[in-house]
DNA sequence: CAATGGTATATCGCATACTATTTTCGGGCA
DNA sequence: TGCCCGAAAATAGTATGCGATATACCATTG
C-alpha cells in the first residue's frame, strides 16, 4: 500500500490512510455492506486494508462523531442503530435545516445556483428509471446536499453534509418501496421549479411531505397555507 | 496519572487520557487560554500532559470535527480562525436550529423542561453581576443547550450541543462589552417567560434580537408580526 | 537586493509492541 | 440443571520509534 514511485514523481498528494479507510467504511455502511448493529472490530479491519490499528483508530473516530458508528470504550465498535423514535426525531430536525437551505435559494433566485440540482435530480431519476436503488440513494443525496452548499452558507452545508451520513442511513435501513421514491424524484424537481418560481411558502409545504412524508405527526413545524398538490400552476 | 487504588475500588471509570486531554484543550479555547490562529504542536501538548502523542493526536482529530482546530496535514494544528462572514453564517444556522428548540419547547408547556433554563439564566445573572464574564458565557451556553436538550428532540441536542462550541468560541472572540451582556442576561428571562406564555411568534422574534443582535441583516428569517418591546405584557 | 534553490529542522503519519480492560467460556458447586 | 467464578482469549488504550513531509532559514546567483 505504499506510494509509487510514479505518484510521487507527479507529486500526486495522497490521501491518508485514515482518510482512505473512513471513506471506505463510510462507503461500507451507506451502501448497506454493514447493517446497523454490525461489529467492527480494529484489528480485522485493520489485517483487511493491510494497514495498522493507528489509521483505523482514527477512522473510527471520525465515523462517530459522525454518528454512523458507536464506540464501546475498552470494547469494540458497532454501527449505530437508530430506533423510530430517533427516526422521527432525525427527520424533523433535517426538515428544519433543509427549509433554511432553500429559503436561502429562494431568496437569492440565482439560476447558476440551482444548476447541481437540476443535475442531481436528472441523475437521480435516470438511477431510479434503471433500476439502481443505491444510485438512487446517492443522487438524492447529492440533491439535498447541493441545496444546502447551494445556500451560500458555509456552516450550513458543513452542518448539512455531516447530518446527512445519518439521513442516507436511514435511506438505507427504512427500505422504502420504489413507488415512493418515484414520488420522491419528482418531488426534487417541483422543488426546483417552486424555488425558480421564489414561491416559498410552497417550498416549505413540498418539503414537509417530501421529508416527514409517512413517519407521523411529531414536528413544531407550522403548516404554510395553501398546501401543496401540484406544481407548474403559478 | 496512574488509576489510585481507590478509584479502582469504587469503580469509577477514568476517563482515557484522549478523553482528558479533549476536554483540557478544549477548555482552553473556550477560556480564550488558546487564541484563534495559536499554533498546537502534538509533542508540546504530549509533555505538557505527561503522556504521549497518540491520545494527544485523537484528541485532536475530535477537536477538529467540532470544528475548534484546524489540522494542516504533515504540518501542525491550530486554533480555528472565525472571520466575520462566518460569524454571519454561524449566528444565522444558530438562530434557526434554536427557533426550532424553543418552538419545541413552547409545544411541550412543559414547567419541568424549563426548569434548568431558569436555573442557566440565574446563575448567568449571578456571574455576571460579579464581574466573572468567563462564568457568564459559561452559563449562557447552558442555558442554550438547556433549550436544546429539553427540546425532547435528541438529534437536535446533540447536533446543538457541537454546533455550540463554535458560538462559544465567538462569544470569546467578540470581546462583545458588558453593558451588552446585561441585556442578553436579561433576554434570557424574558425568554423562559414567553415560553411559559405559549408566545411562539414572540419567542421567534426575541431570538432574532437575541443572536443575531449587531451582526447586520444577512438572515433569510421572516420578522414575526407583532415584534419585541417588552415582556410581561401578556 | 530580490529571487531562487537547497539544506536543516520541526512536525506529523504510521507501524509495532506492550498494557489494561472487557468479554467469553468452561468447570465446579449448590 | 442452573449459576457463579476464574482463567483465557479478545479487544481497545497507550507508548515508542522510524520514516516521510512540510516549514524555515540561509546561501547563492542574477
Amino acid at each position: 500500500m505504499a506510494l509509487s514511485p510514479t505518484e510521487r514523481a507527479i507529486g500526486l498528494m495522497r490521501q491518508s490512510y485514515a482518510d482512505q479507510v473512513y471513506n471506505h467504511i463510510k462507503a461500507m455502511i451507506l451502501s448497506g455492506n454493514l447493517r446497523q448493529g454490525d461489529k467492527i472490530v480494529e484489528d480485522k479491519i485493520a489485517k483487511r486494508f493491510g494497514v495498522s490499528r493507528t489509521p483505523i483508530r482514527e477512522a473510527l473516530t471520525r465515523l462517530q462523531l459522525y454518528g454512523l458508528v458507536h464506540l464501546q470504550p475498552r470494547s469494540y465498535a458497532e454501527v449505530v442503530t437508530i430506533d423510530s423514535s430517533e427516526a422521527r426525531d432525525i427527520a424533523d430536525v433535517r426538515l428544519h435545516l433543509e427549509r433554511m437551505a432553500f429559503g436561502l435559494l429562494v431568496e437569492r433566485n440565482d439560476a447558476a445556483t440551482i444548476e447541481p440540482l437540476q443535475r442531481a435530480a436528472a441523475d437521480a431519476r435516470r438511477a431510479l428509471d434503471g433500476g439502481d436503488r443505491a444510485g438512487y440513494f446517492e443522487h438524492d443525496s447529492t440533491f439535498h446536499i447541493a441545496a444546502a452548499e447551494g445556500s451560500g452558507n458555509g456552516e450550513l452545508a458543513l452542518l448539512y453534509r455531516r447530518f446527512e451520513n445519518k439521513v442516507q442511513l436511514l435511506r438505507i435501513a427504512q427500505e422504502v418501496p420504489i413507488e415512493r421514491l418515484e414520488i420522491y424524484a419528482q418531488q426534487h424537481f417541483d422543488l426546483i421549479d417552486l424555488v425558480a418560481a421564489g414561491r416559498r411558502a410552497a417550498v416549505d409545504e413540498l418539503l414537509n411531505v417530501h421529508i416527514i412524508h409517512d413517519l407521523g405527526p411529531r414536528s413544531a413545524v407550522a403548516s404554510a397555507p395553501g398546501g401543496y398538490r401540484t406544481v407548474r400552476d403559478s
